[in-house]
DNA sequence: ACTTCAGGCTAACACTGTTAGCGAAGGAGA
DNA sequence: TCTCCTTCGCTAACAGTGTTAGCCTGAAGT
Protein backbone atom coordinates (compact mmCIF):
# COMPACT_ATOMS: atom_id res chain seq x y z
CA UNK A 1 0.00 0.00 0.00
CA UNK A 2 0.80 3.74 -0.60
CA UNK A 3 1.73 5.80 2.01
CA UNK A 4 0.22 8.87 1.10
CA UNK A 5 0.26 10.85 4.77
CA UNK A 6 4.23 9.92 5.92
CA UNK A 7 6.86 12.28 6.40
CA UNK A 8 8.33 11.69 3.06
CA UNK A 9 5.10 12.74 1.34
CA UNK A 10 5.77 16.38 3.20
CA UNK A 11 9.41 16.04 1.58
CA UNK A 12 7.82 15.56 -1.61
CA UNK A 13 5.37 18.65 -1.07
CA UNK A 14 8.42 20.67 0.36
CA UNK A 15 10.41 19.98 -2.92
CA UNK A 16 7.84 20.62 -5.38
CA UNK A 17 7.19 24.30 -3.62
CA UNK A 18 10.96 24.81 -4.09
CA UNK A 19 11.30 23.27 -7.39
CA UNK A 20 8.47 25.15 -9.05
CA UNK A 21 9.58 28.95 -6.94
CA UNK A 22 13.50 27.78 -8.91
CA UNK A 23 12.13 26.39 -12.28
CA UNK A 24 9.17 27.62 -13.04
CA UNK A 25 6.04 25.26 -14.28
CA UNK A 26 7.75 23.39 -17.07
CA UNK A 27 10.70 22.96 -14.56
CA UNK A 28 8.49 20.80 -12.52
CA UNK A 29 8.86 17.45 -13.69
CA UNK A 30 8.62 14.08 -11.70
CA UNK A 31 11.70 13.00 -12.22
CA UNK A 32 13.41 16.57 -11.52
CA UNK A 33 10.89 16.33 -8.01
CA UNK A 34 12.70 12.91 -7.11
CA UNK A 35 16.19 14.15 -7.88
CA UNK A 36 16.41 16.33 -5.44
CA UNK A 37 14.90 13.88 -2.89
CA UNK A 38 17.81 11.55 -4.43
CA UNK A 39 14.87 9.18 -5.28
CA UNK A 40 14.24 7.74 -8.83
CA UNK A 41 11.12 9.03 -9.99
CA UNK A 42 8.71 6.17 -9.83
CA UNK A 43 9.65 6.08 -6.31
CA UNK A 44 7.47 8.97 -5.77
CA UNK A 45 4.25 7.15 -6.85
CA UNK A 46 4.62 5.01 -3.39
CA UNK A 47 3.85 8.60 -1.80
CA UNK A 48 1.44 10.40 -3.79
CA UNK A 49 -0.99 9.83 -6.29
CA UNK A 50 -0.21 11.50 -9.31
CA UNK A 51 1.03 14.68 -10.51
CA UNK A 52 -2.13 16.39 -10.28
CA UNK A 53 -2.05 15.71 -6.67
CA UNK A 54 1.49 17.80 -6.90
CA UNK A 55 -0.33 20.49 -8.86
CA UNK A 56 -3.12 20.81 -6.37
CA UNK A 57 -1.08 20.87 -3.31
CA UNK A 58 0.50 24.22 -5.12
CA UNK A 59 -2.23 25.82 -5.90
CA UNK A 60 -3.70 25.57 -2.38
CA UNK A 61 -0.53 27.06 -1.19
CA UNK A 62 -0.93 29.52 -3.64
CA UNK A 63 -4.17 30.81 -3.10
CA UNK A 64 -3.81 30.56 0.83
CA UNK A 65 -0.38 32.65 0.63
CA UNK A 66 -2.11 35.06 -1.75
CA UNK A 67 -4.95 35.26 0.29
CA UNK A 68 -2.69 36.08 3.47
CA UNK A 69 -1.04 38.53 1.67
CA UNK A 70 -3.68 40.59 0.38
CA UNK A 71 -4.79 40.46 3.94
CA UNK A 72 -2.10 41.31 5.36
CA UNK A 73 -1.89 44.49 3.58
CA UNK A 74 -3.62 48.08 4.07
CA UNK A 75 -7.14 48.36 4.46
CA UNK A 76 -7.51 51.24 1.24
CA UNK A 77 -7.96 50.03 -2.19
CA UNK A 78 -5.03 51.51 -3.72
CA UNK A 79 -2.75 49.06 -0.85
CA UNK A 80 -4.74 46.33 -1.91
CA UNK A 81 -4.36 46.70 -5.07
CA UNK A 82 -0.56 47.09 -5.10
CA UNK A 83 -0.50 44.24 -2.57
CA UNK A 84 -2.37 42.32 -5.15
CA UNK A 85 0.01 43.55 -7.97
CA UNK A 86 3.57 43.07 -5.06
CA UNK A 87 2.61 39.41 -4.43
CA UNK A 88 1.98 38.07 -7.91
CA UNK A 89 5.61 39.46 -9.10
CA UNK A 90 7.35 37.78 -6.20
CA UNK A 91 5.82 34.59 -6.83
CA UNK A 92 5.36 34.38 -10.53
CA UNK A 93 5.17 30.77 -9.94
CA UNK A 94 3.23 30.36 -7.79
CA UNK A 95 0.70 32.63 -9.20
CA UNK A 96 0.96 31.40 -12.31
CA UNK A 97 -0.17 27.63 -11.47
CA UNK A 98 -3.15 29.18 -9.85
CA UNK A 99 -4.19 30.68 -13.06
CA UNK A 100 -2.85 29.61 -15.76
CA UNK A 101 -3.42 26.24 -15.62
CA UNK A 102 -7.15 24.85 -14.66
CA UNK A 103 -7.50 25.09 -11.10
CA UNK A 104 -8.33 21.60 -9.80
CA UNK A 105 -10.89 22.38 -7.48
CA UNK A 106 -11.64 18.55 -6.29
CA UNK A 107 -8.46 18.60 -5.06
CA UNK A 108 -7.86 21.60 -3.21
CA UNK A 109 -9.54 22.39 -0.17
CA UNK A 110 -13.03 23.11 -0.19
CA UNK A 111 -14.20 26.99 0.15
CA UNK A 112 -10.09 27.96 -0.48
CA UNK A 113 -11.16 29.14 -3.49
CA UNK A 114 -13.96 31.27 -2.96
CA UNK A 115 -12.36 32.43 0.37
CA UNK A 116 -10.16 34.25 -2.40
CA UNK A 117 -13.01 35.41 -4.36
CA UNK A 118 -14.87 37.17 -1.68
CA UNK A 119 -11.62 38.94 -0.40
CA UNK A 120 -11.31 40.16 -3.68
CA UNK A 121 -14.86 41.38 -3.34
CA UNK A 122 -15.00 42.78 0.57
CA UNK A 123 -12.23 45.40 -0.82
CA UNK A 124 -14.64 46.77 -3.68
CA UNK A 125 -16.92 47.16 -1.07
CA UNK A 126 -20.07 46.94 -4.06
CA UNK A 127 -21.24 43.95 -5.79
CA UNK A 128 -20.42 40.85 -7.39
CA UNK A 129 -20.26 42.46 -10.25
CA UNK A 130 -18.27 45.16 -9.88
CA UNK A 131 -15.43 42.54 -7.75
CA UNK A 132 -15.27 40.73 -10.76
CA UNK A 133 -14.51 43.70 -13.09
CA UNK A 134 -11.90 44.88 -10.57
CA UNK A 135 -10.60 41.78 -9.91
CA UNK A 136 -10.71 41.15 -13.53
CA UNK A 137 -8.71 44.47 -14.15
CA UNK A 138 -5.68 43.76 -11.49
CA UNK A 139 -5.58 40.00 -13.13
CA UNK A 140 -5.29 41.31 -16.22
CA UNK A 141 -2.17 43.89 -15.14
CA UNK A 142 -0.49 41.24 -13.83
CA UNK A 143 -0.90 38.70 -16.40
CA UNK A 144 0.26 40.61 -19.09
CA UNK A 145 3.06 42.09 -17.36
CA UNK A 146 4.07 38.87 -16.20
CA UNK A 147 4.01 37.41 -20.36
CA UNK A 148 5.84 40.78 -21.23
CA UNK A 149 3.10 42.06 -23.15
CA UNK A 150 4.07 45.64 -22.29
CA UNK A 151 6.54 47.73 -23.52
CA UNK A 152 9.80 47.58 -21.76
CA UNK A 153 9.68 51.51 -21.32
CA UNK A 154 6.05 51.00 -20.05
CA UNK A 155 5.40 52.79 -16.88
CA UNK A 156 3.36 50.28 -14.91
CA UNK A 157 3.37 51.95 -11.68
CA UNK A 158 1.84 55.21 -13.48
CA UNK A 159 -0.56 52.39 -14.83
CA UNK A 160 -1.57 50.60 -11.51
CA UNK A 161 -2.10 54.18 -10.41
CA UNK A 162 -4.45 54.84 -13.42
CA UNK A 163 -6.27 51.38 -13.05
CA UNK A 164 -6.93 51.85 -8.74
CA UNK A 165 -8.69 55.00 -10.01
CA UNK A 166 -10.54 53.62 -12.40
CA UNK A 167 -12.25 51.14 -9.80
CA UNK B 1 16.88 21.71 -49.31
CA UNK B 2 14.16 22.23 -47.10
CA UNK B 3 11.16 23.63 -49.28
CA UNK B 4 10.19 26.26 -46.82
CA UNK B 5 7.73 28.28 -48.77
CA UNK B 6 6.06 25.56 -51.43
CA UNK B 7 2.47 24.74 -51.39
CA UNK B 8 2.65 21.60 -49.00
CA UNK B 9 3.46 24.55 -46.54
CA UNK B 10 0.72 25.94 -47.01
CA UNK B 11 -1.53 23.76 -46.85
CA UNK B 12 0.56 22.55 -43.64
CA UNK B 13 -0.59 26.11 -41.90
CA UNK B 14 -4.02 25.20 -42.77
CA UNK B 15 -4.27 22.21 -41.11
CA UNK B 16 -2.37 23.40 -37.97
CA UNK B 17 -5.27 26.33 -38.01
CA UNK B 18 -7.91 23.77 -38.20
CA UNK B 19 -6.20 21.69 -35.72
CA UNK B 20 -5.52 24.66 -33.54
CA UNK B 21 -9.59 25.45 -33.42
CA UNK B 22 -10.74 22.19 -32.95
CA UNK B 23 -8.36 19.94 -30.61
CA UNK B 24 -6.85 23.42 -29.05
CA UNK B 25 -3.54 23.89 -28.41
CA UNK B 26 -2.75 20.72 -26.49
CA UNK B 27 -4.11 18.64 -28.95
CA UNK B 28 -1.66 20.62 -31.47
CA UNK B 29 1.14 17.84 -31.75
CA UNK B 30 3.51 17.15 -34.44
CA UNK B 31 2.34 13.57 -34.91
CA UNK B 32 -1.43 14.87 -35.49
CA UNK B 33 -0.77 17.73 -37.44
CA UNK B 34 1.02 15.66 -39.65
CA UNK B 35 -1.68 12.63 -39.71
CA UNK B 36 -4.03 15.03 -40.78
CA UNK B 37 -1.80 15.32 -44.13
CA UNK B 38 -1.35 11.64 -44.46
CA UNK B 39 2.26 12.49 -43.71
CA UNK B 40 4.45 11.09 -41.17
CA UNK B 41 5.47 13.62 -38.37
CA UNK B 42 9.08 13.71 -39.21
CA UNK B 43 8.71 15.21 -43.22
CA UNK B 44 6.88 17.66 -41.45
CA UNK B 45 10.35 19.13 -41.62
CA UNK B 46 11.27 19.27 -45.02
CA UNK B 47 8.87 22.09 -44.90
CA UNK B 48 8.68 23.70 -41.79
CA UNK B 49 12.28 24.69 -39.35
CA UNK B 50 10.16 23.54 -35.97
CA UNK B 51 6.66 23.55 -34.16
CA UNK B 52 7.78 27.06 -32.87
CA UNK B 53 7.63 28.16 -36.93
CA UNK B 54 3.68 26.68 -36.72
CA UNK B 55 3.28 28.40 -33.15
CA UNK B 56 4.30 31.70 -34.83
CA UNK B 57 2.23 31.85 -37.76
CA UNK B 58 -0.98 30.79 -35.67
CA UNK B 59 -0.07 33.82 -33.43
CA UNK B 60 0.26 36.24 -35.99
CA UNK B 61 -2.88 35.35 -37.65
CA UNK B 62 -4.38 35.24 -34.14
CA UNK B 63 -3.80 39.01 -33.87
CA UNK B 64 -4.13 39.59 -37.71
CA UNK B 65 -8.27 38.11 -37.34
CA UNK B 66 -8.54 39.88 -33.86
CA UNK B 67 -7.53 42.85 -35.23
CA UNK B 68 -9.80 43.05 -38.18
CA UNK B 69 -12.46 42.00 -35.56
CA UNK B 70 -12.21 44.52 -33.62
CA UNK B 71 -11.78 47.60 -36.55
CA UNK B 72 -15.25 46.43 -37.91
CA UNK B 73 -17.12 47.11 -34.57
CA UNK B 74 -18.99 49.32 -34.03
CA UNK B 75 -17.23 53.11 -33.01
CA UNK B 76 -18.16 53.35 -29.67
CA UNK B 77 -16.07 51.96 -26.44
CA UNK B 78 -18.77 49.47 -25.30
CA UNK B 79 -19.26 48.20 -29.21
CA UNK B 80 -15.85 48.11 -29.18
CA UNK B 81 -15.15 45.95 -25.85
CA UNK B 82 -17.93 43.28 -26.72
CA UNK B 83 -16.35 42.74 -29.98
CA UNK B 84 -12.95 41.72 -28.09
CA UNK B 85 -15.21 39.51 -25.96
CA UNK B 86 -17.29 37.97 -28.70
CA UNK B 87 -13.98 37.81 -30.79
CA UNK B 88 -12.26 35.74 -28.03
CA UNK B 89 -14.93 33.79 -27.04
CA UNK B 90 -15.90 32.66 -30.31
CA UNK B 91 -11.93 31.36 -30.77
CA UNK B 92 -10.61 30.62 -27.75
CA UNK B 93 -8.17 28.43 -28.75
CA UNK B 94 -6.59 31.42 -30.49
CA UNK B 95 -6.71 33.31 -28.45
CA UNK B 96 -5.01 31.41 -26.05
CA UNK B 97 -2.29 31.12 -28.23
CA UNK B 98 -1.51 34.17 -28.60
CA UNK B 99 -1.83 35.52 -24.91
CA UNK B 100 -1.30 32.29 -22.99
CA UNK B 101 1.95 31.20 -24.65
CA UNK B 102 5.27 33.31 -25.16
CA UNK B 103 4.48 35.50 -27.86
CA UNK B 104 7.03 35.00 -30.48
CA UNK B 105 8.01 38.43 -31.54
CA UNK B 106 11.21 37.20 -33.72
CA UNK B 107 9.20 35.40 -35.81
CA UNK B 108 5.68 37.20 -36.54
CA UNK B 109 5.40 40.18 -38.54
CA UNK B 110 7.18 43.41 -37.83
CA UNK B 111 4.31 45.77 -36.52
CA UNK B 112 1.83 43.49 -36.25
CA UNK B 113 2.32 43.27 -32.36
CA UNK B 114 2.10 47.30 -32.41
CA UNK B 115 -0.88 47.34 -34.17
CA UNK B 116 -3.05 45.42 -31.89
CA UNK B 117 -1.87 47.48 -28.84
CA UNK B 118 -2.21 50.95 -30.78
CA UNK B 119 -5.50 49.74 -31.59
CA UNK B 120 -6.39 49.63 -27.97
CA UNK B 121 -4.95 52.83 -27.52
CA UNK B 122 -7.37 54.42 -30.23
CA UNK B 123 -10.50 52.76 -28.90
CA UNK B 124 -9.89 54.63 -25.51
CA UNK B 125 -8.40 58.03 -26.97
CA UNK B 126 -6.78 58.91 -23.94
CA UNK B 127 -3.15 58.05 -22.87
CA UNK B 128 -1.32 54.95 -22.96
CA UNK B 129 -1.48 54.37 -19.46
CA UNK B 130 -5.23 54.49 -19.52
CA UNK B 131 -5.14 52.50 -22.61
CA UNK B 132 -3.07 49.73 -21.17
CA UNK B 133 -5.39 49.40 -17.97
CA UNK B 134 -8.47 49.42 -20.17
CA UNK B 135 -7.04 46.57 -22.33
CA UNK B 136 -5.90 44.34 -19.12
CA UNK B 137 -9.26 44.98 -17.84
CA UNK B 138 -10.70 43.56 -20.85
CA UNK B 139 -7.83 40.90 -21.04
CA UNK B 140 -8.62 39.92 -17.14
CA UNK B 141 -12.43 39.54 -18.03
CA UNK B 142 -12.35 36.83 -20.87
CA UNK B 143 -8.99 35.06 -19.25
CA UNK B 144 -10.69 34.38 -16.57
CA UNK B 145 -13.72 33.52 -18.10
CA UNK B 146 -12.24 30.87 -20.58
CA UNK B 147 -10.51 29.32 -17.22
CA UNK B 148 -13.76 29.47 -15.77
CA UNK B 149 -12.80 31.59 -12.56
CA UNK B 150 -16.41 33.20 -12.67
CA UNK B 151 -19.33 30.90 -10.88
CA UNK B 152 -21.42 29.31 -12.91
CA UNK B 153 -23.95 31.60 -11.88
CA UNK B 154 -22.46 34.72 -12.50
CA UNK B 155 -23.90 37.28 -14.79
CA UNK B 156 -21.12 38.33 -17.35
CA UNK B 157 -23.22 40.16 -19.35
CA UNK B 158 -23.60 42.83 -16.10
CA UNK B 159 -20.03 42.72 -15.17
CA UNK B 160 -18.94 43.67 -18.77
CA UNK B 161 -22.04 46.59 -18.40
CA UNK B 162 -20.03 47.51 -15.28
CA UNK B 163 -16.89 47.32 -16.73
CA UNK B 164 -17.29 49.17 -19.83
CA UNK B 165 -18.70 51.78 -17.71
CA UNK B 166 -15.19 52.12 -15.66
CA UNK B 167 -13.37 52.58 -18.48
C1' DA C 1 20.24 8.29 -70.24
C1' DC C 2 22.43 10.47 -66.14
C1' DT C 3 22.28 13.32 -62.41
C1' DT C 4 20.20 15.85 -58.96
C1' DC C 5 17.10 16.69 -55.43
C1' DA C 6 12.46 17.29 -53.29
C1' DG C 7 9.94 14.93 -50.28
C1' DG C 8 8.40 10.96 -48.61
C1' DC C 9 9.91 7.12 -45.19
C1' DT C 10 11.82 4.33 -40.75
C1' DA C 11 14.72 4.24 -36.71
C1' DA C 12 16.21 6.52 -33.11
C1' DC C 13 17.12 9.99 -29.14
C1' DA C 14 15.92 12.60 -25.14
C1' DC C 15 12.32 14.06 -22.76
C1' DT C 16 7.42 13.66 -20.39
C1' DG C 17 3.99 11.00 -16.84
C1' DT C 18 3.16 6.51 -15.32
C1' DT C 19 2.80 1.19 -14.33
C1' DA C 20 4.54 -3.49 -13.32
C1' DG C 21 7.18 -6.10 -10.84
C1' DC C 22 11.42 -7.16 -8.14
C1' DG C 23 14.14 -7.00 -3.85
C1' DA C 24 15.90 -5.46 0.53
C1' DA C 25 15.05 -3.78 5.18
C1' DG C 26 12.42 -3.72 9.29
C1' DG C 27 8.71 -4.90 12.53
C1' DA C 28 5.24 -8.39 14.53
C1' DG C 29 3.94 -12.74 16.09
C1' DA C 30 4.94 -17.79 17.07
C1' DT D 1 15.06 -17.10 16.17
C1' DC D 2 12.24 -18.01 12.27
C1' DT D 3 8.79 -16.49 9.40
C1' DC D 4 5.72 -13.31 7.32
C1' DC D 5 4.20 -9.02 5.79
C1' DT D 6 4.52 -4.25 4.79
C1' DT D 7 7.14 -0.25 3.28
C1' DC D 8 9.79 1.82 0.02
C1' DG D 9 13.43 1.82 -2.68
C1' DC D 10 14.82 0.09 -7.50
C1' DT D 11 14.94 -1.13 -12.93
C1' DA D 12 12.49 -1.88 -17.17
C1' DA D 13 9.10 -0.54 -19.83
C1' DC D 14 5.14 1.99 -22.40
C1' DA D 15 2.96 5.67 -24.77
C1' DG D 16 3.29 10.17 -25.61
C1' DT D 17 6.12 14.67 -26.93
C1' DG D 18 9.55 17.40 -30.41
C1' DT D 19 13.28 16.39 -33.32
C1' DT D 20 17.47 14.40 -36.15
C1' DA D 21 19.91 11.13 -39.23
C1' DG D 22 19.89 8.67 -42.98
C1' DC D 23 17.64 5.99 -46.72
C1' DC D 24 14.86 5.53 -50.98
C1' DT D 25 11.94 6.75 -54.82
C1' DG D 26 10.19 9.34 -58.46
C1' DA D 27 10.37 13.29 -61.20
C1' DA D 28 12.67 17.04 -63.52
C1' DG D 29 16.72 19.00 -66.04
C1' DT D 30 20.59 18.64 -69.13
Amino acid sequence: MANTDGPTRERIRAASYELLNEKGLAGLSMRALADRLHIKAPSLYKHIEDKDEIIADLQARGLQEFGIAIRRAGKSRRAKALAYRGWALANPHLYEITVSIPLLRDRIPAGLEDGVTNLIIEITGKDHEHARAVWALMHGLVDLEIAGRFPKDADLDLTWKRAVAMI
